[in-house]
RNA sequence: GGCGACGUGGCCAAGUCCGGUAAGGCAUGGGUCUGCAAAACCCCUAUCGUGGGUUCAAAUCCCACCGUCGCCUCCA
């Protein structure tokens, strides 16, 4: 089986293959760090290291590129606001952001260039297309003609027509045609600036993504993601650029994803919403997000608010269920056994399958959730610990590709507690024998507070970290 | 005004491209187990925004309408 991939440029599922045959070239458009991200700027880089992951998983060797914007008006604005200079100010919500990419399990990738970082690359580019005679400068300020590229506007499936029809074009005489786009802005009062043939100044927006992703990932590449408000016109301008300069096609492929809805007032910080990644993860942990956003398509938009997020939880909750451990009992169904390998089969063909289609999360966590299912029927069947820990590992192996960790909290008890939970667990046991319910029961409790959940099973009572 | 997306059980949501009688999770109710609890397991809960049309057959195709949302020069 193939991976299908939907593509922007074409509005279609397409078979996926790389230009080079086991490597993908992949470049998603990062953030502009005026501000602390949002859970929406989380989605889209855990869409894209799903995707990163399942490619991964099946045997291509990813080459991963996300920007960061540095140099932006609304880094620049918000540092005059602050009264802080806009590349330091730049550099913390970067060091913020990374240590988000860490906390929510996101593979590093193999570069993290920022604008500030690669103006020599922008302007060699700048500077060609201009000899090209495809942009032109005015007093300092550099802009792409976009009347030169006859395919302007076929990403975001517009014509000039239409964005000239458009309300909010703004007019601008020293443009030669409104929808012109600029490449390069001469410098104003403080603002970081520097030197170009066309005078002091600084890159535009679109094209650092042209010029990093040259520079990073080569001519071609395979994905181009990202957001799908960034479309057009970043998307749209970023191909005339970089077709323009290199006389190649692009990106082969145009993945975008849905917008996170941070809707009405149930988000509001007074209600106590969060909605902010550190916030979140404050009071979650990474996974909840994760299987949040996996269990819907990354194409559409999603609703974010305080329910679905419990709804994340409980699932996650289960999840885990099945990774406890076995509980033998003496006689076990005849069967339990080759029925659980069946499951387990037909689990990761399930997976692969829903993955394969455009990296269908939802239904690839539905096989998930089903195995999760087989799992504990198996165990409460009370198959011993060896076949169930088959089972188990290809929970934790496709989980992995969704980026989930399934951690349990044990760690912070540490493996020498263990002697000591079993002694409090065997004498509440004797407690019970003797009928103290109200002793047994407080050791009961007690150990849930500190993480530690007995349950009396057949066999007797287990526990496991909650 | 233009381009585009979405509307499936109480909630989230897959399935829609390649039509054949609706995955999964959460919640609810009932049951098994149990001193109680927790967990697990079993069972129950929909005809797919509305109205037409095509077809032996439509959530899936066509038309219209309603509703929600995104983008249209610098937002993932």
């Amino acid at each position: 089986m193939t991976v299908m991939i939907y593509n922007t440029m074409t509005k279609s599922k397409e078979p996926f293959e790389p230009l080079e045959a086991d490597s993908v070239k992949m470049y998603v458009c990062g953030p502009t760090v005026y501000d602390n991200a949002h859970v929406g700027h989380a989605m889209s880089s855990i869409v894209f290291d799903v995707i990163r992951r399942y490619l991964e998983y099946r045997g291509y060797t990813v080459r991963h590129v996300m920007n960061y914007t540095d140099v932006d008006d609304k880094v620049i604005i918000r540092a005059n606001e602050l009264g802080e200079d806009p590349l330091e100010l730049a550099g913390k919500y970067i060091r913020r952001y990374d240590a988000h990419l860490k906390a929510l399990n996101v593979l590093p990738a193999e570069a993290y260039p920022r604008v500030s970082q690669e103006i020599d690359q922008i302007i060699e580019m700048v500077s060609g297309l201009i000899e090209r005679e495809i942009a032109y400068e005015v007093e300092g300020d550099v802009y792409f003609r976009v009347s030169s590229d006859e395919d302007y506007g076929r990403l975001s499936h517009r014509n000039l027509e239409e964005l000239q029809a458009g309300a909010r074009l703004r007019v601008d005489d020293r443009k030669e045609d409104p929808a012109d786009f600029a490449l390069w802005k001469s410098a104003k009062p403080d603002e970081p600036a520097w030197e170009s043939p066309w005078g002091k100044g600084r890159p535009g927006w679109h094209i650092e993504c042209s010029a990093m992703s040259l520079h990073h990932l080569g001519e071609q590449i395979d994905i181009h993601g990202g957001g799908n408000d960034l479309i057009f016109p970043h998307h749209e301008n970023e191909i005339a650029q970089s077709e323009s300069f290199t006389q190649k096609p692009f990106a082969k492929y145009w993945v975008h994803n849905g917008m996170m809805q941070l809707s009405g007032e149930a988000m509001s910080k007074s209600t106590g919403n969060v909605f902010n990644v550190n916030e979140f993860l404050e009071s979650y942990e990474g996974d909840v997000l994760r299987v949040l956003i996996l269990n819907a398509s990354y194409r559409s938009p999603l609703t974010f608010n305080e329910e679905v997020v419990e709804q994340a939880v409980r699932a996650l909750d289960r999840i885990k269920g099945g990774l406890r451990p076995a509980t033998p009992l003496a006689k076990i169904p005849s069967g339990t056994e080759t029925a659980l390998a069946e499951a387990t089969d037909v689990a990761r063909r399930g997976f692969e399958a829903s993955m394969d289609d455009d990296f269908n999360t939802a239904g690839a966590l539905g096989h998930i959730f089903n195995l999760v299912k087989e799992i504990n029927q198996a165990r409460t069947a009370g198959l011993e610990a060896e076949p169930l820990g088959k089972a188990q590992e290809t929970l934790q192996e496709l989980t992995g590709v969704l980026g989930l960790k399934l951690s349990v909290e044990e760690m912070i008890l540490g493996k020498e507690a263990t002697p000591y939970i079993d002694l409090l667990v065997e004498v509440r046991q004797e407690l019970r024998q003797a009928k103290q319910w109200e002793l047994s029961d407080l050791v009961r409790d007690r150990l849930a507070d500190l993480g530690i959940q007995i349950e009396d099973g057949k066999e007797g009572p287990t526990w496991h970290a909650i």
